[in-house]
RNA sequence: CGGGCUGUGGCGCAGUCAGGCAGCGCACUGGUCUGGGGGACCAGGGGUCGCCGGUUCAAAUCCGGCCAGCCCGACCA
């Protein structure tokens, strides 16, 4: 491709509306630009890497056995109603009436579509079955952000596997595990494998892959030494045991005025530090009512307390139903001697004595509570969200928390969509049993946009040899100069013939400006010639990475960089 | 969905408080010079000031409504 010819629409500045890096370069580099909230247009150049990254995937998902299909983004709402989903997925769906009134669905994933399919499977001996497509899916994200990061309309790979038992499902699982890890370190990224909450897929087990980032919105506990490695919507920790004075006999109310919160109780005379207290949370789950007990100090996770309690909707209370509940606002809350409530009390506070907490009367708190003799627990959790620093839960080395992209999400379904839908199949003996299921997700342009977060500089992207648009850059100083146009154009041609990817910088600039260009875009490589080097016989040879410079003689040039990138 | 901020030429912005010629930088077009890190000079083209309505002799500017985008939070396979 010729410079002067290409669409590349660089920008000396930083789109006003980005905050993420890899939003501002990939627009200020001319890969992309932004339609409405979410929506982004590719430009040529973002569409090379695209179907570079597309292509990348695709191939290590067929080389575990992958059969590529395409199926629909169009979908009847009733199939989404069968599974339940247009509810649980309801906020997030893009839906519309068509001419005829029916109800459409822009898909938002494709778990029904391919069950669907999968319903002409009728055998055992048709399994097992790996499918799957790359398509266009469509989320209502009540906020869009950070570019390419989390938008309504993106390309995703998803595959789904079709075992007759758990034992095959596991298998797929691994493949696809090892296929992931694969995928990740070709598009430059290092990737961890963490457990995760599945949420809304209803899953039993998942893994979500993990970039550190500080654009990312997950928060993930990592143990550097054994491992150990889980979103903190599922992470625990080892706590060191607190050892309490020991008991005394009996709780007793004491007066404090205007204590609010576990820092004032701490602070106040004759309170109690946050550990040495009982933090009182009131909950709805799934609409009943329930408290949630935490060391003073700990923090809740929600999605925990969702998972444990396998809660679809869950909300604080109101100020107004937790007076009703204790007759206390918030800040003066407490267990002990409640009953007919539903009590979680965090495996934190296990076996603790001597503790402080709210009386359920304004400016009032007690002490000296034993929680196994003076609250009614109906059932212990872990509930409590994992802070950096803490002990990892298989080793007790510290965990670090970090912010990360989630790039690829793989879960163990089972049988609910085989179930719901109805797929069975008959096995060896004849017997009908439904099929097992998994299904993998990876984002085509948030993998993107991850790279370009874990491959950049200060002068602009610096892709991956696998997915750069091009493999390298020939710019030519001076497009006036015959000899330079002459040497450029056979090396331009023999580079093509020998199959590599090239963009020749032919316009008329000031070298400055194509440097500059050709580093924003983040070519790996880049070839510069010149007068001065003709007359030494000599070009000039570039990493982008490195910004490592050789000259190397015009007659070696091509088989140099063609050893290089093939 | 709650809170905050912002919409002025392709991009980045000033002008709005205090109503009175629509500006600046970059980019773009033609030209001269220049030529190894966003060069200089000369001459140009390009804007319903987000939309609708109101106030006024006069509205980018004041008032009302709406729309859009960004950020924080809520939410989120």
């Amino acid at each position: 491709m010729r410079w002067s010819h290409a669409f590349i629409p660089t920008l000396r500045d930083d789109p006003a509306d980005a905050e993420a890096v890899s939003h501002k370069l990939l627009v200020r580099a001319g890969y992309m630009r932004q339609l409405m909230a979410g929506v982004y247009s590719m430009l040529p150049l973002g569409q090379r890497v695209r179907s570079k990254v597309m292509n990348i995937i695709r191939e290590e998902i067929d080389a575990i056995g992958g059969q590529e299909f395409m199926l629909p983004q169009l979908h009847p709402k009733e199939i989404w109603d069968r599974t339940g989903r247009s509810e649980t997925m309801a906020d997030i769906m893009m839906t519309f009436t068509d001419n005829k009134g029916a109800e459409v669905v822009l898909g938002p994933t494709h778990e029904e579509i391919f069950a669907t399919v999968s319903l002409e499977l009728t055998s055992y001996k048709q399994l097992p079955q790996l499918w799957y497509h790359i398509q266009t899916k469509f989320r209502d994200e009540a906020r869009p952000k950070s570019g390419l990061l989390r938008v309504r309309e993106f390309t995703m790979k998803d595959s789904y596997t079709f075992d007759l038992d758990f034992e095959g499902l596991d298998a797929q699982f691994d493949r696809h595990y090892g296929a992931y890890v694969r995928i990740f370190e070709r598009l430059g990224m290092s990737a961890i494998a963490v457990h995760a909450s599945s949420g809304a897929m209803g899953g039993k087990e998942s893994v979500e892959f993990m970039v550190e980032s500080d654009v990312g919105e997950d928060d993930v506990a990592h143990c550097a030494k054994c491992g150990y490695a889980a979103n903190v919507e599922k992470a625990t920790s080892a706590v060191p045991p607190i050892e309490d004075p020991s008991g005394s006999s009996e709780v007793e109310r004491f007066p404090t005025p205007g204590v609010r919160t576990i820092a004032e109780l701490a602070s106040f005379d004759g309170g109690a530090a946050p550990d040495r207290q009982i933090k009182t949370l009131v909950y709805l789950l799934n609409d009943e009512i329930t408290l949630v007990l935490l060391r003073g100090d700990h923090v809740l996770q929600e999605q925990k307390l969702m998972d444990v309690t396998r809660t679809t909707k869950a909300r604080p209370a109101q100020p107004d139903e937790i007076k009703a509940l204790l007759g206390a606002d918030a800040g003066s809350l407490g267990a002990v001697g409640v009953e007919g409530v539903r009590i979680l009390a965090d495996e934190g506070l296990r076996g603790r004595t001597s503790m402080t907490t709210g009386a359920n009367e304004n400016d009032w708190h007690v002490r000296g509570v034993d929680i196994d003799r003076d609250i009614a627990v109906t059932e212990w959790v872990d509930v409590r969200e994992v802070t950096d620093g803490e002990a990892c839960p298989e080793c007790g080395s510290p965990l670090r928390v970090f912010q990360a992209i989630e790039v690829g999400h793989i879960f163990k379904l089972g049988t609910f969509y085989a179930e719901t839908l109805g797929v069975t199949v008959l096995d060896k003996d004849g017997k009908t049993i439904p099929i097992v299921m998994g299904s993998y997700g990876i984002g085509v342009e948030r993998n993107m946009a991850a790279s370009v977060e874990a491959n950049h500089d200060d002068r602009g992207i610096i892709w991956p040899i696998e997915i750069a648009p091009y493999h390298v850059v020939v710019t030519v100083l001076r497009p006036d100069d015959e000899r330079s146009i002459e040497v450029s154009s056979k090396i331009y041609d023999d580079l093509a013939v020998a199959g590599v990817e090239v963009l020749l910088d032919d316009r008329d600039e000031r070298p400055g400006v194509k440097f500059n260009d050709a580093e924003l875009i983040g070519i790996p490589y880049r070839i510069t010639i010149g007068p001065r080097g003709i007359d030494n016989g000599v070009v000039e040879f570039v990493e982008r990475r490195s910004g490592e410079t050789r000259e190397i003689p015009i007659d070696a040039i091509v088989a140099e960089v063609a050893a290089l990138v093939i």
